[in-house]
DNA sequence: TACTGATTGTTAAAGGAGTGACAGGATGAA
DNA sequence: TTCATCCTGTCACTCCTTTAACAATCAGTA
C-alpha cells in the first residue's frame, strides 16, 4: 500500500538507521533525537525525520525517538519481523565466507541453502550446512520456501543461474557477480561487486604516485 | 580540477560502464551506440551520453562510441591507469575470502598486504601473502605508499582501526563492518554491509509467509 | 498551574538529477 | 556530389531530493 510513492533511496537509508539504533540499544540509551541520531549514521536530522514521516509519526516532541520503539517500527517496515530463508549460490571462497559470516542471524535472515555445480563440493559441510547440487535447487527452493538468494557465482554463468532462480519464484538477489543482471521488474537485485566500489573509490585519489 | 561539479552519483556508475565495455571488448565488439550500452547496464541512453559528457565527447556522430577508446578514457578518469595497492585488514572468513578472490589484479588493484591482531593468523601465508601484524601496520603501509584499504574487521573494533589507518594516510576505505565510521573528509568511504542490502531488499517483498 | 527549553512533523523553497527533443556532424549509398 | 540515415552532445524542462524554518507539542521546574 505505502510502497509505491517512498523513493528507494529513503529505504535504503532506513537499515542504516536500524544498525544505529541497535548499537544504541546496547549501550542502554533509551531515547535519542534525530539530531543525534543523524550525527551517528552522517545524515541531516531533517532528513531523518523526513524519512520517518513517511510512515508515520514515531518521535514524541520535546524528548525525541524511543529506541526500542522505533527500532521495532523499522523493522516492522522492512519486513524484518520474521527471520527470511536465504540460498546461497556458489560455494567458492567468497560463497564460503559469507556461510561462515554469523552476523545474518541476528539481523533477520538464516542462509538454510547453499548450492554449487562443483561435484567436489557437493555433499560437504561447511558452517553446518550441506552444499546441495544445483540441478536439485527448483526443489529445494520450493521446499524450504526460499525467496532471497546470494549470488555469488563467476560471471560467466551468473545471468543462466539468475535466470533460473528468477523461474524458480526468486524475488531478491544480493549479487556480487562483476555484472548487471537481466531480471523482471518484480524481481529486486542490489549489486555489491568491490571491484566496482574500489573503481569509484580511485576517482577521488590523487594520482601523483 | 574537473572534481568537484561532478556528482557522485556519475562517478558510481562509470564503472559499470567500464564493466560492460570490457565485455564488449571481450566479445570483439568494436563500436557501441548510447543506446546498446545503456541496455546493458539498465541506465537510459541520454543518461550515458550525459554523464561520459562531463568528461569530454568521446562519441562520434552516427556510429558511437569506439569500445577500445572509451575504456581507455574511463580508466583514465577512474584513475586506473596504475595499479593500486590495497591492504586488507582483519583476515577473518571475508578477508580470506577476498586475499584468494582473483579479480582484483586485473582490474587496477593488487592486495600487497594482509594483517590481523590474531597471533595465530600472523605470520601465516594466505593466497601467497603473508600475514602482518598490524602493530607494523604504520611502517608497513609507508613503505607500500598503500592509500586504499579493505577493512574486514569486527564492528567493535572497526572505528579504532579506522582512526589508525586515516592517521597513516589512507584515504579510501572500502567498509565491510556493520557501521557507519567517522572519517574526515578527506577520506573516502564505501560501505558493503551485506546485511544492510538485504534489509534494504525485504522491503519490496511480500511478507505473507 | 504557568513557564522554559527542547524536539518533532510538515510545509515551502532550493537544489540536483534525469528526460526528451533536436541541431549538427558523420557515414554510406546512389 | 547529393541524399537519407544514424547517433552524439547539449539545452530546456520536469521530476525528485534535500534543506530550512516554524508552529505545535511535550517534559520538567518552580
Amino acid at each position: 500500500m505505502e510502497k509505491q510513492n517512498i523513493p528507494d533511496i529513503v529505504i535504503e537509508r532506513l537499515p542504516v538507521y536500524l544498525q544505529a539504533l541497535n548499537q544504541l540499544l546496547r549501550e542502554g540509551q533509551a531515547v535519542v533525537s534525530s539530531a543525534e541520531l543523524g550525527h551517528l549514521v552522517d545524515v541531516s536530522a531533517a532528513q531523518i525525520r523526513k524519512d520517518l514521516s513517511y510512515f508515520g509519526g514515531f518521535g514524541k516532541q520535546g524528548s525525541g525517538y524511543n529506541v526500542i520503539s522505533l527500532i521495532d517500527n523499522l523493522r516492522a517496515i522492512l519486513h524484518l519481523n520474521q527471520i527470511w530463508p536465504v540460498v546461497i549460490i556458489g560455494v567458492g571462497n567468497l560463497g564460503q565466507a559469507l556461510l561462515r559470516y554469523q552476523g545474518f542471524a541476528r539481523k533477520g535472515f538464516e542462509i538454510v541453502l547453499a548450492c554449487d555445480n562443483n561435484p567436489d563440493l557437493v555433499g560437504t559441510t561447511i558452517s553446518g550446512l550441506k552444499i546441495s547440487d544445483v540441478r536439485n535447487l527448483a526443489e529445494d527452493l520450493r521446499l524450504l520456501n526460499i525467496r532471497v538468494a546470494i549470488l555469488t557465482v563467476p560471471a560467466e554463468c551468473a545471468q543462466n543461474v539468475t535466470d533460473m532462480l528468477v523461474s524458480y519464484g526468486i524475488k531478491a538477489i544480493l549479487n556480487y557477480a562483476p555484472l548487471v543482471l537481466k531480471v523482471p521488474e518484480s524481481v529486486h537485485v542490489i549489486n555489491i561487486d568491490p571491484v566496482v566500489k574500489l573503481q569509484t573509490l580511485t576517482y577521488y585519489l590523487e594520482t601523483e604516485d
